[in-house]
DNA sequence: CTTGTGTCCTGTAGGC
DNA sequence: TGCCTACAGGACACAA
């Protein structure tokens, strides 16, 4: 998981480092570090980060003892509470910043003021935020003239909306009343102006309600809370469900990715 | 340049 | 019980 630079190295320059302040770009997690230092962190699909006292970290130990004297007893109950834990930060004061991650696509880079690794060209070339003054419909037609792809695939796409994953792009394209399926540069102005504003409107409530957690091992708060804009998805995980506006939320695969749409509200 | 597909990795759920 | 397939919060490389 850790890109750039090596492990060892890594570990070597982490030492003694002060985190000055955290900072976002799309999805990457920026700890801008003393020494004009930048640590970033990705959390991929199942990424979690976890702060941990140390006597929290003891009990987790603790519990994980237990659990290993099922041995082949029980195999499922002993996978469910694996940790998966890839990395450890030792923070001062005895906290441990812990990188959970079952499927391994989280990434680490660590990089200098004038330093760009290749590794973190994908960071360089992210569009604007949708919360991010300069987001327009006009930004978004820009973006999106002469496009034939589905505009579900597109605002998945980092380069054009960054911070944007599968949950937030259906979630919008509902609100904004867009089939997920319909070739973006065919949307009208109209369109556009709804697709843009509903877009803004779910990264900022996405925040403000600190992410979706659909499932238990999903994704979860440093202290190992849930977030809450589950609460409000509309067409997320709801096929075969009744939409609030009484059709029903039909699934289907776009770009390999589960897409959630109601084909009476949206068109 | 654009578009679609496969891939990395681990785990869960459901059908037979 | 095992074995199979499909699917899961992301982002690349690659071929056409």
């Amino acid at each position: 998981m850790i890109k750039y630079p090596s492990p060892s190295r890594l570990a070597r320059e982490l030492k003694g480092r002060r985190i000055k302040s955290l900072g976002r770009r799309g999805k990457y997690l920026l700890f801008h570090l003393d020494r004009e230092k930048t640590l970033v962190l990705h959390l991929g699909m199942s990424g979690n980060l976890r702060l941990l006292s140390a006597g929290e970290l003891g009990r987790r130990l603790e519990s994980r003892a237990d659990s290993s004297d099922l041995q082949g007893l029980n195999k499922e109950s002993r996978q469910k509470d694996r940790h998966h834990e890839r990395i450890r930060f030792e923070l001062s004061g005895g906290k441990i910043l812990s990188f959970e991650d079952t499927r391994t696509f989280g990434k680490v880079f660590f990089y200098g003021k004038d330093e760009k690794p290749r590794a973190l060209a994908g960071m360089a070339a992210m569009g604007r935020e949708p919360i991010e003054r300069g987001f327009s419909s006009a930004y978004l037609a820009d973006r999106l003239r002469n496009r034939k792809a589905a505009v579900k695939n597109l605002l998945l796409d980092q380069r054009i909306c960054c911070g944007v994953g599968n949950i937030y792009a259906n979630e919008a394209l509902h609100r904004a009343g867009i089939r997920p399926d319909r070739p973006a540069g065919e949307l009208t102005r109209v369109e556009l102006e709804k697709l843009a504003r509903a877009l803004r409107t779910v990264v900022r409530d996405g925040i403000r309600w600190c992410g979706t957690t659909l499932d238990d091992d999903g994704y979860k708060l440093p202290d190992g809370k849930r977030g809450g804009f589950q609460r409000y998805l509309r067409v997320v995980g709801r096929a075969g469900k009744q939409c609030r506006c009484g059709g029903v939320v039909e699934r289907i695969i776009l770009g390999g990715r589960s897409s959630y749409f109601c084909p009476q509200c949206q068109s």
